[in-house]
DNA sequence: TTATGAATATGACATATATCATATTTCAAA
DNA sequence: TTTGAAATATGATATATGTCATATTCATAA
């Protein structure tokens, strides 16, 4: 199994501020897993017993609405640590993470990273430090479904993805979302999405290959109303 | 002017977990204020050089959309602290901070709290927890924006202010918020928020003595879809 | 007390979005 | 390759909410 030490993707997350000594510790108690496509790596509800270092892939933080519709919150990829809430709160998972293509995750036992977090200031500041941007983007997520139109949202959340995880050679985005997922990630029904999809394209926007989305119009994008 | 070393205050708040020596040093830089109603504490995009510790009255947190309307994204009361996100990841404050009545707060400068923070992991890890509550919150926030009507967020919202804040004696709810600021809190129009009101009170959920309101059926309240 | 502007309230109408029905396409399994 | 289920697409219609106009009430200063 890889040494965590060694691994290049902790330089993504609050792990690169861990020391040799610390590093090794976590290696020698880590587990690593492959998820596949739609498995889930845990659910809202449960006791986590760690955390989780992705490798591989990109997953979906989602949360179940009282009238049985998921939201989906956050979009989780290569390098990033998940389920760091839930451990420092002590409360069970608010959110579900599946997995959008097939992933590889590396666990950390809960008991490793609470002793971290106890003794080294720096790794708990880093902690810290990117909770804090996590609740900044949250903020303005609740101002845009607050506010902003169903195409507005859309409009940003395409230009979000091309930004944030770029595009495959052929120009598609390289994170590939069912219509679905994206009703999801903007709060509103997958016909709507269709729709409006549909209207991107008519207004040469975007194009469309069967379901992967190509951004033609950037600029245009940032304009939308 | 007051001691944080004596003040009951921080025992709702991070400060609790900091030291005697810590707590004088602070109180040895701290300055108080008096925050008049409708007056600004802090305007998202200013740098701020410390935080805010509420010692009395309450403000909203808001965010100003693109299209020009505030959206209330928290209310504060007396013992929270504010500012801590923007200092933590050193960014300008992307939230404004308005005073609904009137306010007591103690500015502690920036400089001694990223000293306790660097220093005291105690005080980081519940700062840290603080956040993750925050995270959590808004989360559920998300959610209900994406995917609750207006009737429910609105029942929701005096849920909340009810349960968190409380009432007055005569039974109306202890946090005043004009019709305006339920709308900016459920993102609706404010002629929306009127409207669903007076639905309420003509369902016999609710009463209002002038803005005052007062809910007279919580379970109906809870039950509104 | 009266006067005056702001907040609250309500109506009429416009519009965005949801819902339901039904094609059509895509893709994987047989 | 064929087949069937799931995803995508589009139309018709219902509904929630926004917008604009206009009363009405309230609070506060003169």
């Amino acid at each position: 199994m890889g040494k965590c030490e060694q691994c290049i993707i902790k330089q993504f997350n609050s792990l690169k501020t861990l020391s040799q000594e610390e590093l090794i510790r976590i290696s020698e108690c880590k587990t690593s897993r492959v998820v596949k496509k739609g498995e889930v790596i845990f659910e809202e509800g449960d006791s986590l017993k760690g955390i989780y270092c992705i490798r591989e892939g990109i997953c979906k933080l989602t949360k179940l609405s009282s009238n049985g519709k998921d939201q989906i919150i956050k979009l989780v990829v290569k390098g990033e640590l998940i389920g760091q809430r839930s451990l420092v709160s002590d409360e069970s998972v608010n959110l579900s993470a599946v997995a959008l293509n097939d992933m590889e995750v590396c666990f950390i036992p809960k008991s490793e990273i609470m002793n971290d977090l106890q003794k080294n200031t720096a790794f708990t500041f880093d902690v810290l430090k990117e909770m804090a941007m996590d609740l900044k983007e949250a903020d303005d997520i609740i101002v845009n479904m607050a506010q902003k139109s169903v195409r507005q949202r859309l409009a940003e959340t395409l230009i979000y993805i091309n930004d944030n995880f770029g595009t495959k050679s052929d120009g598609t985005l390289s994170v590939l979302l069912s219509r679905e997922d994206f009703a999801n990630i903007i709060g509103t029904a997958t016909e709507s999405t269709i729709r409006v999809l549909s209207q991107f394209k008519k207004e040469d926007l975007i194009t469309t290959i069967g379901k992967q989305i190509k951004i033609i119009d950037l600029e245009g994008l940032k304009r939308v109303e």
